[in-house]
DNA sequence: TCATCGATCCTC
DNA sequence: AGGATCGATGAG
């Protein structure tokens, strides 16, 4: 593995699809008390802003929304169910309001429980609200850039839990890596 | 202030 | 296939 070190923030000022694919085979590190914990991404899903229903952004702009609609490389997290949090990057220009949401990881370094999932992912990683709105460029929170030369096969497929979107529902903007044995569900 | 909800997970 | 679970959210 190359030397893990943050990708620019131009990487996530980018049509969120294609940061959406390039972040597949990325690594995500954060340290949790010196202590460096490492997953390659092998699922993640596109948000596509305010007029994606799917999306937290189509709300509108709240106290919650906030970091969605600010810059890019930034993490934008939040509790699900009173219990999991889930952790996305926000992609594209200030006011477009996109994310990509992390939803596995492969474990590399450090990391003892299950992965899989965006809830999992988040506790595994040590990744709570209080990362809400942590620039993805810090040296102890961000996201390393894949090796452009291992080859991999991107399977897409609908969302995750969003049946309530209408069309949007059916889109296909869940992206894994193929046969990975890590993705959280067929 | 408080009813409502959920980009999940686990067990059956 | 169904239920647990509970803090944050945002409407009022």
């Amino acid at each position: 593995m190359a030397s893990l070190s943050p990708v620019p923030r131009a990487f996530y000022d980018r049509d969120t699809v294609e940061v959406a694919h390039d972040l597949l085979g990325a690594f995500l590190v954060h340290d949790v008390a010196g202590e460096a914990r490492v997953g390659k991404i092998v699922e993640v899903e596109a948000y596509l802003g305010e007029m994606d229903l799917a999306a937290h952004s189509s709300k509108g702009l709240t106290p919650r929304t906030r970091i969605l609609f600010g810059p890019p490389g930034f993490a934008y997290v939040y509790l699900i169910y009173g219990i999991y949090c889930c952790l996305n990057v926000v992609t594209e220009r200030e006011g477009n309001a996109c994310a990509v949401l992390l939803r596995a990881l492969e474990p590399v370094r450090n990391l003892r429980d299950r992965t899989q999932g965006p809830g999992l992912l988040c506790r595994a990683m040590g990744v709570d609200l209080r990362q809400n709105g942590r620039d993805l460029e810090s040296p102890d929170f961000f996201i390393s850039r894949r090796d452009e030369n291992e080859p991999r096969q991107v399977v897409a497929r609908p969302r995750v839990g969003v049946d309530y979107s209408g069309i949007w529902a059916a889109k296909p903007l869940r992206f894994y890596l193929d046969g990975n044995p890590y993705i959280s569900r067929k």
